[in-house]
RNA sequence: GCCUACGUAGCUCAGUCGGUAGAGCACGUCCUUGGUAAGGACGGGGUCACCGGUUCAAGUCCGGUCGUAGGCUCCA
């Protein structure tokens, strides 16, 4: 028999007989690798551990806790997953089920919805067969054999993928038991090497994403190579939930919302204002810097200013419907845009005016669909952090990057380090569609942009198809505790709306010209940034944001006078503090200043009214021992100043 | 908008087979004056989301509406 060369990661080499299989090199290095590997990688290609190597190759075997492992042996339980619906449920039609991120799930066709005693009849049966031990084998199939195996098994869906799929491209099965799957693999080589599992929840999802296409039953779940990597991931589910916005901003007291208000309306309780007034303070510090003005707008306007912008002809489905003053059609703004064109618009512009940069916080009501809203992230009346910036096309480039850049000079404020830039790009397909119809400016814009975005050296994905109506943009986008995806910060490139508005400027040669405009909202909205923000800071603010940053806790009545006075002189030095002066034993007052996460409790009892100090305590770090007032507001401010 | 589940005190939740509602925390009063995460006693607080139906009787069963949650699609 041939003998061929097998080599491993550290480079060593081995010699095995032709038409060895990943599993018994695992084999022959040792029973605990042959254990846990799932998949294999040869000469650079993910593959099953029971194809057979012929010829020399590299080699790595990757067991389940690594990357590629892992998602593997998300795949294949969506697998035995569907194995074991189709054996509780006989009638289920089978649809995809991939592997997402920690995550897998699968959809079927069924009559009813899967209810929770289902899910977990599911999970026994899928450990059932995993005791089973059933080897999965890939059986290679032509177009028509496919085709033939899965109308026998009255597989709709598979046989509407299979039919996409190129006549002469070999298409894959997996068999396990009486379970066939169609699917490209690899897998793991047998059921039992899937031990640690967990089914999630379930959930309606349309065949394909689209709303016109049947609903399926989706069912999620997760799996891992060891019990251990299981309950983390399950006790981190866990503690995500006690992170959520939601909780915590019903908790601390931050914005609720009613009944009688409407959904997607927040109402901000007067901690959430303290923390909307010190976002804006650091915006507008900022954007004064930056050379932005301030400008206010109305939040109605006829529709003939929507008309003109284009949004009801591309936006009107998201605006809330006409209301009818004195005979005529008003909407409430979905967007400020357009009243800031006509604030371009009222006198005439030179290029010495631009780039004009005209900034508001202001306040915009979108009709979101009600399975859309979500806490403070998804909402229906918001406030964003806007300004549209008005230049010539030679000033593009810069306005465009200083934008980015300010993105990340408050990313670094506020510690935000998990995020993807976004570049979103035109489909020419959708011109006079979804998007406006100019498409010798839609290619020249989207050039500068990225022209920008490399000299720049900013890391970003492109995603074509996902532009605004009326130009190419780049967001931020960044992920919720429960792991939603949100788009933060926005700059978005306007080419288009200020032809519509007129808007022009006289440039150097005295001739007329119409100026490019950026939409930027590095703030995103108060209510998303700060439902972020909650979730970023698990609730525990830094001082400069923190709704309450101290609290002076006298330990008996003997030394409340002089809390009044420390409490006073700390309100008198700008801070924000309470005073718990009730009667309470002061690890109880304590107990209750950690529960509503103050950051500074400032102790006093007869002994600090001796030596006129204060015991200062911080949370997360405890008793810090006395100090005189002075260095206490002294080091609070100087934290307070560094935004730290 | 669609599928499913849920909605009881300010908050978190219990309430069995249909028989007119309960706990802890919070809140109020009083006692207690205690040195770094819960001192004690007493008390107030409910149109059981809303509307309708079945029933002698509905928090409980049925229907509708509203809201919330988990998803599908879309966006700041």
């Amino acid at each position: 028999m041939d003998e061929i060369t097998v080599t491993f990661p550290d480079n060593s080499k081995q010699k095995y007989p032709s038409g060895v299989t990943p599993l018994e090199i695992a084999e022959s290095i040792g029973p605990r690798l042959a254990k846990d590997v799932v998949v294999a990688r040869v000469n650079g290609e993910l593959t099953d551990l029971t194809n057979l190597i012929q010829s020399d190759a590299e080699l790595i075997l990757y067991t389940g806790d690594s990357e590629e492992g892992h998602e593997v042996l998300l795949h294949s339980t969506a697998h035995l997953m569907a194995q074991a619906v189709k054996e509780l449920f006989s009638e289920a039609k089978v649809a995809i089920g991939p592997a997402i991120e920690k995550r897998f799930y699968y959809d079927f066709d069924v009559d009813k919805p899967f209810t929770d005693d289902d899910l977990k009849k599911i999970e026994d049966k899928m450990r059932e067969l995993s005791k089973a031990d059933l080897s999965v084998k890939q059986r290679i199939l032509t177009k028509v054999e496919a085709i033939d195996i899965f109308s026998k098994l009255k597989e709709v869906y598979k046989i509407e993928i299979i039919e996409e799929i190129e006549p002469d491209e070999l298409i894959t099965a997996y068999e396990q038991g009486d379970f066939i799957d169609l699917c490209r693999g690899p897998h793991v080589s047998s059921t039992s090497k899937i031990k640690y599992f967990k089914l999630l929840n379930s959930s309606g999802a349309y065949w394909r994403g689209d709303e016109r296409n049947k609903m399926l039953q989706r069912i999620y779940g997760t799996a891992f190579s060891s019990k251990k990597a299981l309950n983390e991931y399950l006790t981190f589910l866990e503690e995500a939930k006690k992170r959520d916005h939601r909780k915590l901003g019903k908790e601390l007291e931050i914005f609720m919302f009613d009944d009688e208000v409407g959904p997607g309306l927040p109402l901000w309780l007067p901690k959430g204002g303290v923390i909307i007034e010190e976002l804006e303070k650091l915006a507008k510090e900022t954007e004064d810097r930056a050379g932005y003005l301030r400008v206010r707008t109305p939040h109605l306007s006829k529709g003939i200013l929507y008309e003109k912008s284009g949004h009801l002809k591309h936006y009107k489905e998201s605006m809330y419907p006409a209301m009818d003053v004195d005979g005529i059609d008003y909407y409430i703004k979905p967007m400020n845009c357009p009243h800031h064109h006509k604030i371009y618009a009222s006198s005439p512009r030179s290029y010495r005016d631009l780039p004009l940069r005209l900034a508001e916080y202001g306040s915009c009501y979108r009709y979101e669909k009600s399975g859309q809203l979500f806490g403070l992230m998804r909402v229906r009346s918001m406030q964003m952090n806007d300004a549209h910036i008005y230049c010539t096309p030679g000033q593009f480039k810069e306005e465009f990057l200083a934008v980015c850049k300010m993105y990340l000079y408050y990313f670094d404020i506020f510690g935000i380090e998990k995020y993807q830039m976004r570049y979103s790009l035109h489909d020419p397909a959708g011109l006079g569609g979804k998007y406006v119809n100019e498409p010798d400016l839609w290619i020249k814009t989207e050039q500068d942009a990225r022209k920008a975005l490399d000299e720049w050296g900013i890391n970003y994905v492109e995603k074509p198809d996902e532009a605004a109506f009326y130009g190419p943009k780049i967001d931020v986008q960044v992920w919720s505790a429960i792991g939603k995806e949100f788009t933060l910060a926005t700059n978005q490139v306007d080419f288009a709306i200020p032809g519509r508005f007129g808007l022009t400027y006289i440039d150097e040669k005295g001739n007329e010209a119409a100026p490019l405009c950026i939409h930027r909202a590095p703030l995103s909205t108060h209510e998303r940034f700060i439902g972020f923000l909650i979730e970023h800071y698990g609730g525990d603010f830094p001082l400069w944001l923190a709704p309450i940053q101290g609290i002076v806790l006298p330990i008996s009545e003997k030394s409340i006078e002089y809390a009044r006075q420390v409490y006073r002189r700390m309100l008198d030095a700008g801070f924000r503090v309470t005073l718990d002066d009730r009667s309470d034993k002061i690890s109880a007052k304590i107990r209750k200043a950690e529960l509503k996460k103050i950051n500074v409790m400032l102790i006093v009892g007869e002994k600090e009214v001796q030596e006129e100090k204060v015991s200062v305590r911080r949370r997360f770090v405890g008793d810090l021992g006395k100090s005189s007032l002075a260095e206490v507001i002294e080091d609070l401010s100087r934290e307070i100043e560094e935004k730290r």
